[in-house]
Order: structure tokens, then C-alpha cells, then sequence
DNA sequence: TTCAAAGAGTACCATTTTAGTGCTATTTGA
DNA sequence: TCAAATAGCACTAAAATGGTACTCTTTGAA
């Protein structure tokens, strides 16, 4: 149910290499060549992840990129985000539809405050811990804090 | 990031009209025109849902679908493998796909914990509670407890 | 000062997935 | 026996995704 892209996937791929390879800079047709990824590809995600003030680049010849902070910093949602955007998890939006029935609207909104329950959850995993490093500590975290609070049936307007 | 497919969402719609119509039987024709989405849609959607064992139907004239158990009985993660069945996270699956660094696997391995985390928390959330009936209890969960366990490097081979 | 390395930006195409529709068969109550 | 209703396929259209190509800009070094 979890989907996520496969290009979200492979900038994980690709800060994971950044994180391990230290602060030097790297070209993206190094960190392909490394990540068995294509470099357009490659070349693409650095793009985006730059943008993203996730990694920071350097132009020019003997140019490249590099971890913009220390991976402990960086979260799971941080990487999401930066290659989906600020998604929501139903299209039960656009004002112009109108449900018929109260409790419709009622389930959408359930959805986007479990999505935001989850979105919570992730930015509390760094990259430190997705590469596997032991010994990070543990966050908590609490699902229905965010599903079942009373937020009220007013925040239902996100698009996807 | 967490996209969930448009029927999934029909899915619960569907499901939440039933859970408050009652036990009696609904034809596919009468959910349709009350949540205001098409006949046939509607029709595909209570087949899976039947399959899934969600709802039970009684075929013939006067027949039509019915909820399988109560609502608080049928939790998000039901609703959503019965639509997009047991997919996972990522797609770094594939045997034949050989990984070129160490780090790069684990990174999927970690989406996966991260994923199979996520599903336990969707099991505590009920259809009752989606619907948004108030005083239901509030399960606890923990991601951190799946995404950051030490479950090894061995569990990467779900595909999508 | 010129050249080449490397990132930045844009546009495009192929593939896959998703959503929706139509048709026929089967069951079953009246 | 008829009609209401689900069951099961198969098919098509549209949208998202992934990947590629091409051109522009920056900048270090010869």
C-alpha cells in the first residue's frame, strides 16, 4: 500500500553513498558509476536533492556534490519529500466534488490524518538510521495521537 | 508520499456507508447512487472487497453485499490489501538485481522495516474509528520498534 | 583568454500502472 | 419461467512514472 517511487528510492541509494563517502565532492557520474545507477538519472535526483537543500553542490570543473549536513540530520520525510513534494494520501479533494454523505468526508480526512501521523513518524528517522548504523536511538512514536484526535472534519481541502 | 490508490479510498467510502446502513443488504446499484460514485465501479470494488472477506454477498434477486463482521473488527490494513494486496515499499527486490554496495542494500531493507511498521500501525486503526466515531480507544504504536530493530540485513526480498 | 569539466534547466518519449466500462454467465427469489 | 442481482472476464483510455537527450551556464586550469 506504501508506494513509493522507485527515483525516492535511488536517492536513498545516493545519500547513503554521500553519507558514507564522507565530505568530499563527488560527480554525479561517480556516484552512478558507485550506485550501478544511470547517470542521467543520477544526475536528475543530485538535481532535485540539491534543491531540496538536501545535498549542496558545487559547479564547474573539479565540481560535485555533497551531504548539505551531517546524515543524523537528514530524515526519512526529508528525502520524501524532497523527490514527491508535500503529497496527501487521498484525492477526496477538489471542492467541486461533493460527497453525498457526511461520513464520506469523515473517512477522507481519517486518511490524511493518518498520512500525516505517518509523515510525523518518518521525519523522526534519520538517514543515519535508514543506512543502518547501530546504536541510533530509538524514536517514539504514537499513530493514533494523530488518526484519532479530534482535529475535527474541517481539514479535508489537500489535493494530492 | 504515502499514495493510496483512488479505489482504496472508493473502498472505505463504500465501507463506511455500510457500517452505518446497518446489516441489512445493499445491491451495488443503492451504495453506488448514495455515495455518488458509478455503478460499475461500485460493482468491481464490492467483488474485491467480497473476495477480501470484508463483505459477504448474497446473490439472486434481493440479493446484495453486507459487512463480513463489525466495524471495529475490519482495521485500514484489511481495507488496504484487500485493494492493493501485500505490496511493499520499495522494488530493490528482484534477485536478479545485484546491488553494488553493502550500504545501498540495507537502505532497502530499512524502507522495508520501515513499511512492515507502518502496516502494524494501519491493523490498530479500525473502520470505526476511520468513520470517526469519538471515544474509540487510541492504540499506541511504535514505529521506531520495526523501522530501527535489528531484524538483520536478511529481509529484502518482497517484491512489489 | 580560451577550453573543457561539470552542474542547471528544459523538453520529450516510452512504459507501466490505474481507472473505468462493457459484456456474458450464474444464481435465486417471486 | 422471468427478472434481479452478483461473478467473472476482457478490454480501452488516461495518467503517472522513469528514463533520455539536448542546450545553457559556471568555473578551474592550461
Amino acid at each position: 500500500m506504501l508506494r513509493m517511487s522507485k527515483l525516492t528510492d535511488y536517492a536513498t541509494v545516493i545519500l547513503a553513498y554521500l553519507a558514507r563517502a564522507g565530505g568530499e565532492l563527488h560527480t554525479a557520474a561517480d556516484v552512478a558509476s558507485r550506485t550501478g545507477l544511470g547517470v542521467p538519472t543520477v544526475s536528475k535526483l543530485l538535481k532535485l536533492l540539491a534543491q531540496a537543500g538536501l545535498v549542496t553542490s558545487v559547479r564547474g570543473a573539479q565540481g560535485g556534490y555533497q551531504l548539505a549536513r551531517p546524515a543524523e540530520q537528514i530524515s526519512a520525510a526529508d528525502v520524501i519529500d524532497a523527490l514527491e513534494g508535500p503529497v496527501a494520501i487521498t484525492a477526496c479533494s477538489s471542492a467541486d466534488i461533493q460527497c453525498e454523505l457526511e461520513s464520506v468526508c469523515r473517512v477522507g480526512s481519517a486518511w490524511q490524518r493518518i498520512n500525516t501521523a505517518i509523515r510525523l513518524a518518518l521525519k523522526d528517522v534519520s538517514l543515519d538510521q535508514l543506512i543502518g548504523s547501530p546504536g541510533t536511538p530509538r524514536p517514539r512514536f504514537d499513530l493514533a495521537e494523530a488518526a484519532g484526535a479530534d482535529t475535527g472534519p474541517t481539514a479535508r481541502g489537500a489535493s494530492r
